[in-house]
DNA sequence: ATACAAATTGACAGCGCTGTCACATTTGCT
DNA sequence: AGCAAATGTGACAGCGCTGTCAATTTGTAT
């Protein structure tokens, strides 16, 4: 193999300028299907390839973008990961996943500063960070384009992407309560997550559509882990009225509800069921497995990205937002009541 | 805030050339200590970074390098990004992810395009691309640098870092061995994977020095997933002389032989134990939480880009390999024999 | 002091691309 | 046919940095 073929390379073998060629590569209207056949053929003969450092350093524009999550589960991060690089690569963008403190003192100094170091062009904010007040706004203060995953305040400009939560859990609820069940009980997600306060809010409206009143004993606080989700059911378990059916919100919650039922010698669905919530490897892997809502991650973060990518490259015709469909999830961690 | 500060603004407050600013910042010997004092105290003022795109195209380097990987399980992902995004982060170098597929037609070629396409300085290959003679090969003639995760081929001359996956296996099986089991199965990684040799391999070897036999039928093959692992453990529960423990290559092999217990009616560890490795998520989230062997896969991949950036760097003085302690995680899904 | 080597610093030419603007060519209209 | 407007194309100056090499300062041995 040679030198790497530089633009100058095209444009001496297609029999134009440079300009023309970089015209050709960027898409831009004003050059003749001839000529711009030309330097198709070249660029293709060649298998040339443009610099992104020397396309980044003369446009200002670095075909980066940022994807930035705080302590989430691996697999969450990992279909995000895989939905965003997908889109990127597709548009010749390139993706740095980081990780990032929702806590941190300065965040959104510290993630301007990371946009500026690295010269991304844009950021794709997964929850909870995307509901940092303080980061949208220095953000937003910057001119720093961003696009949010499962956002939950919608008034803000920017661009999102969801599904919808609160039907989600209805759903869910809906669907235990057609199981039979009366004393049903929440496992509440994480405070930082907007999304908990979502799920609760279906939980409660598909009571309410049944006539159901929320035993307010049956809402226990967890944090999205395994561990709290254990706690959580054993306190609801240790009741004088325990419930016959947990809705947690999320697996990782659902499994360590699961367990808890193991420990206290209960059968899981014979005389407790669980529901989880996100559809993650670990609903596949407890036993039973899990009942679910299976959330779309990869196809949100592919979205969020072409949106994100539709504003940078100065479309703005688009949707400023997409909602992706949920699907419910039957597997063995649910069935009718004990008594019925 | 107002633009950004280049290397002139540096240069101007300092009262120096900016070559002498470039010296400094890429840490060159021939600086009076006094200016490079001077140099830095104008960085500091200025908040200056310099602008990878300008440095990367003059320098014909990228300061970014390549983490690859073919199909792992999420948490494997995560937890070597973070390893090596965070020693890479340490020395101003950025890190690109990116899935990869072993069985890609020309994946020596796919390879080397991408790195030029994105002009990484370096790759960190994980297994089981870093198995690949063919990949290597390509990026060997390529002269592209590159480290590897947890090897087998220890006679390739590039920098790799791993842990000891025979004497592993080998303590874990010594473990269940001295527990009082006999009849102890072992189930299979995956063929793509080497390790799943060495792991067989350290099996063996601790029945042998315990002079016990490897019984053939006790050895069943599985693909390092929790659906195989099931069904490979209800092949063995069906034998005539079922085993009494088993060693997984993984933990989601184990996760599905704990299922594939209840499944059988039998409790774990009262009637059968069973081991996992890696100790990933899953290990803590199944029920009873599984004995596995703890995997230092942050370290792993920290040591790894550690070493490759040395390289990179033309620091050749240190290792050429690391090589990291494994350890024993004990939890329940292990007890002593049934009978004893 | 003087000569010479070594250490330190700077001038300047790119790296490969895009933005600006001027020029050339075609089109549409009277 | 003739002219303005629209369209297509190219010359050239950077973007912010590093590499090369020459110039300057400093140190050392006479």
């Amino acid at each position: 193999m040679t030198r790497k073929a530089t633009i100058n390379d095209v444009a001496a073998r297609a029999g134009v300028s440079i300009k023309t060629v970089s015209r050709v590569l960027n898409g831009e209207q004003a050059v003749r299907p001839d000529t711009r056949q030309r330097v198709r053929a070249a660029v293709e003969a060649l298998n040339y390839r443009p610099s992104r450092s020397a396309r980044s350093l003369a446009s200002g524009r670095s075909y980066l973008i940022g994807l930035l999550y705080h302590n989430p589960s691996a697999n969450y991060v990992v279909d995000v990961q895989h939905g965003a690089l997908d889109k990127c690569l597709e548009n010749g963008f390139h993706l740095f996943s980081h990780p990032t403190d929702l806590y941190a003192p300065d965040l959104g100094g510290m993630v301007a500063n990371l946009v500026h170091q690295a010269n991304l062009d844009g950021l794709i904010l997964t929850p909870p960070l995307c509901s940092s007040p303080a980061l949208l706004a220095e953000l937003d203060r910057q001119h720093i384009p961003f696009v949010r995953v499962s956002p939950v305040d919608r008034t803000h400009p920017s661009p999102y992407v969801l599904m919808d939560d609160v039907q989600a859990s209805r759903d869910m609820t809906t669907y235990l309560i057609e199981l039979g069940h009366r004393r049903i009980a929440h496992i509440f997600g994480h405070p930082d997550h907007a999304a908990s306060e979502q799920r609760l809010e279906g939980f409660r409206g598909a009571l309410a559509e049944h006539g159901l009143v929320a035993d307010p004993s049956l809402i226990v606080e967890g944090r999205f882990s395994f561990e709290t989700g254990r706690a959580c059911a054993q306190t609801l378990l240790g009741l004088a009225d325990p419930p016959t059916a947990i809705v947690a919100a999320n697996d990782d919650l659902a499994a360590g509800a699961v367990m808890a039922a193991h420990e206290a010698g209960l059968g899981v669905p014979e005389d407790l069921s669980v529901a989880g919530f996100d559809d993650t490897h670990v609903a596949r892997v407890v036993w039973p497995p899990l009942t679910t809502v299976h959330q779309p991650i990869y196809d949100l973060a592919n979205a969020a990205a072409d949106l994100l990518l539709k504003r940078l490259t100065g479309d703005d015709s688009g949707p400023r937002y997409v909602e992706l469909p949920h699907k419910l999830v039957i597997r063995q961690s649910t069935g009718p009541t004990p008594s019925a």
